[in-house]
DNA sequence: TTGTATGCGTTATCAA
DNA sequence: TTGATAACGCATACAA
């Protein structure tokens, strides 16, 4: 690969030059500017990014760490974070932790030693360490589930969208709505958890609560379970996409059909979501764009504007969606 | 930060010795080594990989370019890639070019300048460019879409699975399926297509294809027109899994439902697939598997094991999965 | 405005 | 086995 001494051969000049005018800095005479622009061109110069961001001591990159790259919400996060990043001249190194605590560790420990500008975490747990980085001075960005110790963070309204999914079912008059939910140290859903216990508490209705490892493959056993039990939900709440499908497939096995056997309402609005009979009901998150707010977050602390801000929180609104697998027949009351 | 001098220092020796012990190369002193990763413990040394590249003129970090990262098919490629890259010891540039050429052409120039040591490319159209990549000495595999000059290349069998699918309709006495495919410069999605149009044009049968741009908000509409034509298609072979959709929801429109009064089948088995009534009978792509057996080339490529090596092409078998939506029912022959 | 020369933090070569 | 030192390719301070 040529360097900028051979375009400095080529076009005659010096390096200084070259630099200068590759970078359009300072003030460099146009007809050496475009000799030097022409031999670039030529000799199909690309700078080299390595020696720069040693000289420059940065990169042009950012670390995404997230949990589960199959789960379309951080699918749609990323796109944002990516599309944001890529505006803005960064890279993005992405890291698929799969909810693992020693690779989501591994992780950011090589992120700080590649010297990322700056990261995006949605950390496995809220005890997750990001210390490696910021104990490296790199900004990072918290995304959906809190963390005990971070920076920045962005986030929907999790609680709030839970009590509105709730009331919901409620409102419909099903009477016994269970929450599928994943393990208690993932902050997000227990946070949905809580608001969805917060209604049922308030109604003197009991709490039906079911937690659902990541990797579980007896996710649907567990659902059936529940359906097996004294006295069944009538109802669901599920607090990620992938329970809805869990639930849906444990309802199938029993031929009950949600909008008038059982009532189902999911967080996150899946592509999907329509595509089932009958629709699903969902709370939906901005996805896409709590991947942006925390691109933004993230360049602004790069570029030091906020260095003596604290932590800033950033909470998006959920919008409830009501479908039809929410609803309750009025025949079926009572 | 601390460097390399710091632990020097701190451990009282010099920094070549410090660079032995950390990186375990030739013989060191177990008491000077024991000394250094304490020192190094001690400060929290992170190495500077941005040094340590440049040095050894060359990054531990992959290009990945997709086209959607939407679509769970390339987020499924994405996990293997990502996977097996990390196992490696590479960490992963994800680029999204949303099927836009400029941003393809824009990443591929950034991974070059990068000095990524390979990259994984999905590329728009069979006359992308990853001329930039390979004249700077970096491999590529080409990924799922065939490209005209390339490197490795690892895919599905799209044009056998398409030909299974579209034998599968009529098998099930459908008379007038529709293939609904993407823009023909899309290779894989014309291979499918060529699978589709093989099969109808043996039997005889009108050919019915249907376009659909990859941003298009019309597809409901371009899906529709089909229907409301004089002689509308019975059934539909859908190259990707948000085409099936796409079909699915014009369906709904009409009333009109898979497995009973139309067929529909449909590359990749989304996660859905099954949550659908009835469920969707699909081609499934062995999407993980291949962008594991891509990143096990490059890094063949990489290793330079097989630089004499002409091009290598590796094709994974499709695997038909009927479900109820292509079934049809003895009724309605005829 | 241009050129020369230094240093970014490592690794690797060479001499001790 | 260890240590001093020279690159790696670029950006910039400084001198011209």
């Amino acid at each position: 690969m040529p360097r900028l001494v051979d375009v400095a051969e080529a076009a005659q000049v010096s390096v200084a030059t070259v630099s200068r005018a590759l970078n359009n800095s300072r003030s460099v005479d146009p007809v050496l500017a475009d000799r030097v622009r022409a031999a670039a061109a030529k000799l199909r110069y690309q700078p080299n990014a390595i020696a720069r961001n040693l000289r420059r001591r940065g990169t042009r990159v950012w670390a995404l760490v997230i949990t589960n790259i199959n789960n379309p919400f951080y699918t749609a996060l990323a796109r944002g974070v990516e599309e944001a990043a890529s505006e803005l001249g960064f890279s993005v190194l992405l890291y698929n932790t799969e909810e693992d605590e020693a690779r989501e560790r591994r992780y950011l420990d090589v992120a700080a030693q590649e010297r990322v500008a700056g990261a995006v975490v949605v950390p496995r747990a809220n005890n997750s360490e990001v210390s490696s980085l910021l104990a490296a001075g790199i900004p990072v960005v918290v995304v959906d589930r809190r963390l005990d110790r971070g920076g920045d963070f962005v986030t929907a309204a999790s609680f709030e969208g839970a009590v509105t999914a709730t009331e919901h079912l409620l409102h419909e008059q099903w009477r016994r709505p269970a929450c599928i939910s994943r393990p208690a140290d993932t902050p997000t859903a227990e946070q949905r958890r809580q608001g969805y216990q917060a209604v049922v508490d308030r109604h003197g209705l009991p709490s039906v609560v079911c937690q659902i490892p990541f990797h579980a493959e007896e996710g649907v056993a567990m659902v059936d379970e529940l359906l097996d039990g004294q006295e069944p939900p009538d109802s669901f709440l599920t607090v990620d996409s992938m329970l809805a499908l869990v639930v849906l497939h444990a309802l199938r096995h029993r031929r009950l059909r949600t909008g008038r056997d059982v009532g189902l309402i999911s967080f996150d609005d899946a592509a999907w979501a329509q595509a089932v009979e009958p629709p699903l009901s969902v709370v939906a998150q901005p996805a896409y764009e709590i991947g942006v707010a925390a691109a933004r977050l993230l360049s602004e602390r790069i570029c030091g504007s906020f260095d003596e801000t604290g932590p800033r929180t950033v909470t998006m609104s959920t919008t409830l969606i009501v479908r039809g697998s929410s609803r309750r027949p009025p025949s079926s009351h009572g």
